[in-house]
DNA sequence: TTCCAGGGATATA
DNA sequence: TATATCCATGGA
């Protein structure tokens, strides 16, 4: 089906796609092409709106988190020279509301490793474990990914990691991640960090990616080297602690504009 | 060629 | 509790 989404200074696609949160995407000659679960979503940039053909439109909907005022959220955060001039480099982002085992799936590959090679590892799972879709491949199940084993993350270049896709998707069989929707953040990410391979770091980015927790701040080696100087050469959780601290309730909006412009700033 | 990446587990003190 | 070391891989 084919519908049309408005064009406003508060979405952009291109930004919110390319801003580190998702890697299931390409560019086209007009635009982006997205994948999410066993969906697709071919989306067309024109003059003032995205032109948009895909499988599931009510799923995309909800995904992009349209209904929420991000200029509210914006303008909250206006106080220091750095951070406005980051919001106005990424004020088009939005933070998608992403599927629970994908993104867990997706973040265990993150972990200490580059944007085009965990894009590339995620891929490669999605064309050897997933549903032919006919012009592309699902993510798989959980049964799927729980099958495979070990040897099989080691065979398409997941590294070290392997041994933590393989326990985590086993792992995830008997939890109902549905019911954890009703922690509160600091129970969720405890959860969270009892899979193997999930830490501090990655345990926030599933909190602000696929359960909308926004009282979270990923630290990674790009906020560390922001914040350096701030506050000093501490461990990552004490930054992320203090992050939280110092920006509230929708810290995470934050960390994503930081995260996007600190790495436009290096290329 | 060496460095580094959306870090975390493990050993050691 | 705090710090050091190791982990696979490939793009830059």
């Amino acid at each position: 089906m084919i519908f049309e989404i408005k064009k406003e200074d508060t979405f952009n696609i291109e930004q919110t796609l390319e801003c580190g949160q998702v890697f299931r995407f390409k560019k086209t000659n007009d635009g982006y092409i997205l994948f999410s679960k066993n969906h697709y979503i071919n989306i067309v940039e024109k003059e003032d709106s995205y032109l948009c053909e895909t499988d599931n439109k009510d799923y995309f909907l909800n995904y992009f988190d349209l209904d929420n005022n991000y200029l509210y959220i914006q303008n909250k955060y206006k106080e220091d020279k750095f951070l406005s001039a980051a919001i106005e480099h990424g004020k088009g982002i939005h933070l998608l509301k992403q599927d629970k085992v994908e993104t867990i799936i997706s973040f265990l590959i993150s972990q200490n490793n580059h944007i085009p090679r965990i894009k590339g590892i995620i891929e490669r799972i999605c064309e050897k474990l997933g549903d032919n879709m006919g012009s592309y491949y699902a993510f798989p199940s959980l049964e799927k990914l729980a099958s495979v084993g070990e040897s099989f993350y080691k065979e398409i270049g997941a590294g070290y990691r392997a041994a933590y896709l393989d326990r985590v998707s086993k792992a995830l069989q008997s939890i109902d991640l549905e019911s954890w929707d009703k922690l509160e953040t600091d129970d969720l990410r405890k959860e969270l960090m009892s899979l193997y391979g999930v830490g501090r770091k990655v345990a926030d980015c599933i909190l602000l990616f696929a359960f909308s927790r926004y009282d979270v701040f990923p630290v990674d080696t790009w906020i560390k080297k922001v914040y350096k100087e701030e506050f000093g050469d501490i461990d990552a959780q004490k930054m992320s602690e203090m992050l939280i601290k110092k920006y509230g309730k929708y810290a995470g909006f934050v960390q994503q504009w930081i995260f996007f412009y600190k790495r436009s700033l290096n290329k």
